[in-house]
DNA sequence: GTCTATACTACGATAGAC
DNA sequence: GTCTATCGTAGTATAGAC
């Protein structure tokens, strides 16, 4: 699939994606995003309204791909633990698939007042994405502190713990890199944090040792 | 001390770092530097060479204040698990005390190619005292694990995860705060903050239970 | 040490030809 | 759907009076 040239919506929303996620918002031009994309900086205006819904539609791209990784997850019926492994899992090789999308979800996650404020539907549309992100994330924490299968620990806490231990690590970039002597989206790097996370998670939180 | 009016030079990087904190550096204009600091745009390039080297300055006063807390830290003879309390007490403390410290951390481990490479002798100030800071935590963890107090974990993997659950947490702002049902920097939130962390830390990575 | 004035570039966005 | 041309603003930085 997609061997047909991309529309120039497409290649606009892909070269936009990679150049928010590695300069911001703030940080990045129409000038630069038109050059990448082969265009002129007013063609841009064709398909986007203005530069901050071409951010949010992009954003919204994003965050619908994780949806598309952890949605089975909060289907499962399985025991609390092996969940959250599920959680994982589908949430390091969500950012590990696309080596953008940590960074701009982490912007997205600690950025505020980013830019001018143009509510639109696309940043509600971004909101709501997270915001059924993070309840299917809690529901499952709840469920295994209520059903006993894991500690007492603070669902807030926990899912803070996580985003930080997952985005941030992936969009560490060369920072990470220098750490691990290799870069963090390396096959072995990824599945190596993998089973760092989870051999951290079944010791310090699941109640009874796996 | 510090009942004296700040200086100018103080009074903009005071201004400075809370603006780079919330937007980073390409969010920042001089023009707003300028007002907040009740001067005029000109005036602040007699106390800095330029914009790049202004936000290095802030950067550096930051890590400064980092170094300065986790400083006893490592050079305490304590037993590992004990020493690995005292550092999660120490960065939080000292993200907690200063409120935009922790974004402009994150935004200095996980930004990249941020501007203009102006080399000069604050951008390397910086990566010395956080190469610093790096080095003390490896050791502690590195010592931990050879002893036998740790579990065989990645002494890379374990940074990522201390600096996301702990850096992440205190940047996360309204999204955490959101989370959290009360402001991250609350002095409540600080102290269960802590309190989760040690308690993960101490089931997870501990090999015998403290 | 702060100011006014200015140079030059880039920004986001619009109008209208093709 | 893309282009050229342009608008108005703001960006970093410098020169030189006070």
């Amino acid at each position: 699939m997609a061997l047909e040239p991309l529309s120039s919506r497409e290649k606009i929303l892909d070269v936009s994606e990679a150049l928010f996620a590695r300069r911001g918002f703030a940080g990045v031009g129409l000038r630069e995003v038109a050059d990448a994309a082969g265009l002129r900086k007013s063609s841009l205006f064709h398909h986007f309204r203005s530069k901050t819904q071409l951010y949010y539609e992009v954003l919204g791209r994003v965050l619908g791909r994780i949806q598309l990784h952890v949605a089975p997850v909060f289907e499962s019926r399985r025991a609390a633990l092996q969940r959250l492994d599920q959680l994982v899992d589908a949430l390091v090789d969500a950012l590990a698939e696309d080596p953008t999308a940590a960074r701009l979800l982490l912007r997205a996650l600690f950025e505020e007042d980013r830019f001018p404020a143009e509510p639109g539907a696309e940043a509600e549309e971004c909101e709501r994405r997270l915001a059924e992100i993070l309840q299917g994330i809690r529901c499952l924490l709840r469920e295994g502190v209520e059903a006993g299968a894991f500690h007492r620990v603070s669902v807030a806490h926990t899912i803070q713990t996580l985003i930080g231990a997952i985005v941030f690590h992936f969009a560490s970039g060369e920072f990470g890199e220098s750490l691990l002597g290799r870069p963090v989206l390396s096959a072995e790097a990824v599945s190596r944090r993998k089973q760092e996370l989870k051999n951290l998670l079944h010791r310090g939180i699941a109640a009874a040792p796996a």
